[in-house]
DNA sequence: TATGAATGAGTTTTCATTCAT
DNA sequence: TATGAATGAAAACTCATTCAT
């Protein structure tokens, strides 16, 4: 890539990174284009050379966050279930790691919203050849349990989708139970989720 | 209660019930007061009688709107259950009446917008005998088989999140699984969840 | 008409006055709603509560200042051609007094911009009595002497064409040959285009 | 000219034929300086290498298309014309062929604006022998029947916006009469001020 | 000469809220 | 109480022009 490119990237980062915060910490309605060049240090004009209008920003913010999060919650989730014996304890403490996780990042979950689902189905679709091969390290340890693709699908959407919900509200309003609280009971409740997939998946091959 | 104030309450509902409609339609922060006044019938300073705020109202609206659902819902899911023989079966006639009610009322959905189990919890403090009462019925059918009070709301928070969440999506956005595609995966995983808060609970009073 | 829409009415015209102001002054591309605004004393939000559209009030001055001075106009230069014993001295006069009139109204001819004949098109379509029997009773006048409409119309619009453009380039830029200098030819060249209109009439009836 | 010279010279004029395209199209006001250089496909910088201002290029771009325009205009009517036994019938083809000429450029009419006779005025001061001996070629032909240059002149400037005048909107808006259903009448009409203006020139030297 | 990223003053437009009637 | 005209701060966006490379 020529620098200039490289160069305009970064920039174009920047501005992303500033928009984040202000989002995170005000909310998006709440946040002025103005405010954002302000804190990314650049002219007004400037803004609307890397970005067509407020709302491709928030969109490519968006997509760029929950991407990356995602990325990188999969991969320490599963360097830390690598080691499990079998599948039940692999889910178990990947599910835990990915909980984990989110309480590190508590910010992002405020920006992208109860909608980190939404960004797992995309995650494979992201030509990053890196993201799609973590993927697959996962699924793959499922699909030779005798899950079909489909099911997999299914359940880990609903995993995720009851993680997050949870983890959100439990989160950002401490409200009414601390997330600590929850969590034995949120990861049982994933855990029957996946067993249930499971067994519909070899019910379906037999 | 004197017919002047009679009035002034139904006037207040008439301009909630407009706003809830344009919230449903074009979500909050693209909805202006002088969209709801219009809506309303009313003028504009005759909102400014009513409300302290816009933000206001918004308070307002939520706390009646998921209030007068979350009642309805669980009257409906209730009367279903009723008959069911065990408590196990009485759970999930319960949810698969609850996942009704909410694809009858998506539009609620997309204004409460994944929060209803907040509402879960200021259920029971509504002012509101009616509503009492009904959530007792219930409760008290699940304190019978054992769950302790706390278990048990964590438990009915976690599966309403839960189900909240799913639903939401699935309803609004049809992406990227149908509701009834994930119907019987979600009330699997929420009698999971039951059951293992009625363990939980035996457990602490052995 | 109710006393509010009165001064509704009023205030708009005070609007379109102290545009019409700048636009003569300034150019329209270079005055902006604030300076209208700053002219009209309102503040700027209330300029949207009369126009839609920076465009919406271009669009209604022009209609409006063509439409009034048309009137005016054809008013002034048709009483002073009453008199005039036959056709030919009553165009004369007519002519004449039209030429009048726009030195006098020159700043109208930078706003309106070469369009009077677009407006002499429209003119008896104002829904103004007032304004259609003035129209007529000049018409009527040509229509005796042996003009059909057509080519009544034509011939009006051929003159008020010729006449506004070359008293437009005139007046605004005095440039290359002032108004008075040109006058005699130009009354005469409309006066041979009348003849021809007249005797075109003729023809088709024979 | 030295090799560079006659470069700079070309990429000037790519600017100005690239904007004239876009004037056309969109008008002045509604042009940005931006859809120019990317039609030039130059950068942006660049623009000001070869004009001062964006006015600076509008000025002279008007002045080179009108006068382009004007030279090609007259050659070919002159051409047409040539033949002609008489004085009277010389002006008819000569007129006839302007027009003709009109409705071939129509894009020129949208930009220069009814303004064409400005430029006529100008056009003896091209600094362009060429274009000079051409004008002088058609007004000699008037000068030797009796006319003064000073009527010539006038009359000359009068005819052309007249036609302008009527052309430019009969073309542009269809509207209210096309330029077919004018012409007859406007010829008549230019040849009875021509004739007057020989009349006027006449009356002078007696 | 040529480039195009950066600038920031300037423009249009919106909208929650006030206040005289 | 009810009205709706008026307000003006604030938001989004544009664009001619400059300047470091």
């Amino acid at each position: 890539m020529p620098v200039d490119q490289q160069k305009k990237l970064e920039k174009k980062r920047r501005i992303i990174e500033s928009a984040y915060a202000l989002f995170r910490d005000k909310n998006i309605y709440n946040t002025a284009v103005d405010d954002i060049v302000k804190a990314a240090g650049i002219a007004r004009g400037t803004f609307y050379l890397y970005f067509k209008d407020k709302s491709d920003l928030i969109e490519q913010l968006i997509f760029l966050k929950s991407g990356e999060s995602m990325k990188e919650m999969i991969r320490q989730a599963a360097e830390r279930a690598a080691k499990a014996p079998d599948i039940e304890s692999y889910a178990r403490v990947f599910l835990d790691a990915l909980i984990d996780f989110m309480v590190e990042r508590k910010e992002l979950l405020t920006v992208v919203n109860k909608n980190m689902s939404a960004c797992l189905t995309s995650f494979p679709h992201f030509n990053d050849d890196d993201a799609e091969a973590l993927y697959h390290s996962v699924t793959d340890r499922f699909l030779e349990e005798g899950y079909t693709q489909a099911s997999l699908d299914r359940t880990a959407y609903i995993v995720f989708e009851m993680i997050d919900a949870v983890a959100y509200d439990a989160i950002t309003y401490k409200k009414p139970f601390g997330l600590e609280d929850l969590r034995p009971m949120l990861i049982d409740a994933a855990l029957s989720v996946i067993r249930g997939g499971a067994a519909a998946g070899r019910e379906k091959t037999e």
